[in-house]
DNA sequence: TTGTAAGCGTTATCAC
DNA sequence: GTGATAACGCTTACAA
């Protein structure tokens, strides 16, 4: 197999299919975007096609078009589950809908979630899916956004769990396991978006049913200090005066859990514990703790669907999706 | 504030930087590029560009240029964490460079993977990091490539952590912390890339030292079952035959560890485990177990740099960063 | 130096 | 139904 001459090293366009198979470029052009064509007319182009390794060049597509089919994803990170989770799921669905991701990490900095939103648009994604703690948003109004967990006001559709529902069911739970003294610790209350209301549905439960409890809230950044000072308060000789608690988060819980047990509280023997997230282990495949469940599958799936069919229609929905209970060793089964 | 009729939803474009600016559409692409331009110049355009909110179209500049500042990132999930941080790592990387990062999942699936490599193709992409775990990579030779723990033939560098050493100071710390009759249990022994020389390392070295050792090797996609027979054949009583493992991974470790600890093997101290990888716990920010530790940070960095400057030149490089171990509890200190 | 114009690979609008 | 042809927004010789 001789090649002596070093081929010039340029990828075929539509210009080479047509002339391979002897047809006009428009006529190229419909075969690629399925337009109907004369049946003889398509298999030659698709062979030609075919022997030439020809793609379509979607850069000049987009240009064209002034569609990419491609989406950026905004996380804070990928160095916690859930996050990862639920890239993975994003990834997935746009991946079966036929487009593409980009993958944006801000590591919780607003800069740099500015720059990301900067990039969306010079990028001309279809579309920008954003989990973000900065409080202002300023992006192009042409440009369909959805996000996870954070209102940015009417226009801009936002899925997350049911996190009310999801502090209500914890609460039951505890109470029904026969708790009597609960505590929430949250941390993140601040942010004026869904996952505070994991407290609220908690809180309102437990004084609908006349049942005792402590809220310790805690500011996004802050440190848990406060979380442990009153833990340590209110532990004697390894005995608590708390049989519950309602962590706003899995990772808040273990590092609670590790607490207690250091203090010889036993869990769940003295106190009961229930967290949020319901990440399964990557080792066992089995929750870490007895959680309240995000279905992050079906909210990475919500999203997609919004910003893809949606279109501005579905703006100002918010949508709350069904959390369920899980036992992870932490409460009494 | 009146805006009675809809204005056109038309992006700036670089034409009507020139017109607000009055100049020509020439200079406004120096000025965006950054090449020299009259002083007084560039400041209209700055200011044209600014108050018409203008960003330059990445797809029109990419299709003249043929550079996207785009890398694809192909992963078989983010749902492990040493996937997650790699992920991670890179697109901070890309990011730091000016690059953005198309993330793609695969499943484990070999059909998966050679979508992908075509739509890399299509998109244009910069670039292709990949870590996969088919055994025929097929794409155009054009597109540079570096992959993670595989090598693809010497025109395709690969980045790693330096599986053989990994597996010698494996056995070395076994060893050393008293261990007498050690286990190898490696899955996944069969992929012709870097992750087996963990077990080679291993061997070698217990060889070197007259250890007594045992290795049970796994294909990838099998099931650990033989793993489990044979420990169960190994223990009477709550007492083992073996004091010492080395998995090929942590998760690996983390069922062997349960399964010992319910067979009334305490770890470590009936039995100490080394597992690789070295992921960081989420809640807690310690390593879940005695481990050796990838460089994940190192790794990224390297592939992204190979990737963008090496050009072809560092073709064929096969990188081996160093690991270290670390302890996390399944061993004794 | 600055302006002009020819593409980059597509799609879409026309006549044919 | 098929084939020219004009955009799409930008870069880049090249001319002024």
């Amino acid at each position: 197999m001789l090649r002596a001459m070093k081929q010039k090293k340029t990828t075929p366009t539509m210009k080479d299919v047509a002339r391979e198979a002897g047809v006009s470029l428009g006529t190229v052009s419909k075969v690629m975007n399925g337009i109907p064509v004369g049946e003889s007319y398509r298999a030659r182009v698709e062979q030609a096609a075919q022997r030439l390794g020809y793609l379509v060049n979607n850069y000049a597509r987009g240009l064209k078009t002034n569609r990419t089919f491609c989406v950026a994803l905004l996380l804070p990170s990928l160095r916690h589950p859930f996050f990862a989770a639920l890239a993975d799921e994003v990834v997935a669905c746009l991946t079966r809908r036929g487009y593409r991701c980009i993958l944006m990490i801000t590591n919780f900095d607003p800069e740099a979630e500015h720059k990301c939103f900067r990039m969306v648009q010079q990028n001309k994604a279809d579309g920008l899916i954003a989990l973000t703690y900065s409080s202002d948003l300023v992006v192009d109004e042409s440009l369909p956004i959805v996000t996870f967990d954070r209102h940015f006001g009417p226009a801009i559709p936002c899925v997350s769990s049911d996190n009310y529902c999801g502090g209500q069911m914890a609460a039951e739970k505890l109470l029904e396991l026969g708790c009597r003294r609960l505590l929430m610790l949250h941390i993140g209350a601040d942010i004026p978006g869904e996952a505070h209301k994991r407290s609220a549905g908690f809180g309102d439960y437990c004084r609908r049913r006349g049942a005792d409890y402590t809220p310790i809230l805690l500011q996004e950044g802050d440190t848990e200090q406060p979380f442990y000072r009153y833990l340590e308060e209110h532990i004697r000789d390894g005995s608590a005066d708390f049989d519950g608690i309602f962590c706003s988060s899995d990772d808040v819980l273990l590092r609670i859990q590790a607490f207690l047990e250091q203090h010889g509280v036993s869990v769940p023997g003295d106190v009961q514990l229930i967290g949020y997230d319901g990440i399964p282990d990557y080792a066992t495949g089995r929750y870490v703790c007895s959680t309240i469940v995000q279905p992050v599958d079906r909210m990475a799936e919500t999203a997609v669907n919004i910003l893809l069919d949606g279109g501005h229609a579905a703006a100002g929905a918010s949508i709350c999706l069904p959390v369920k209970y899980a036992w992870g060793g932490t409460t009494r089964s």
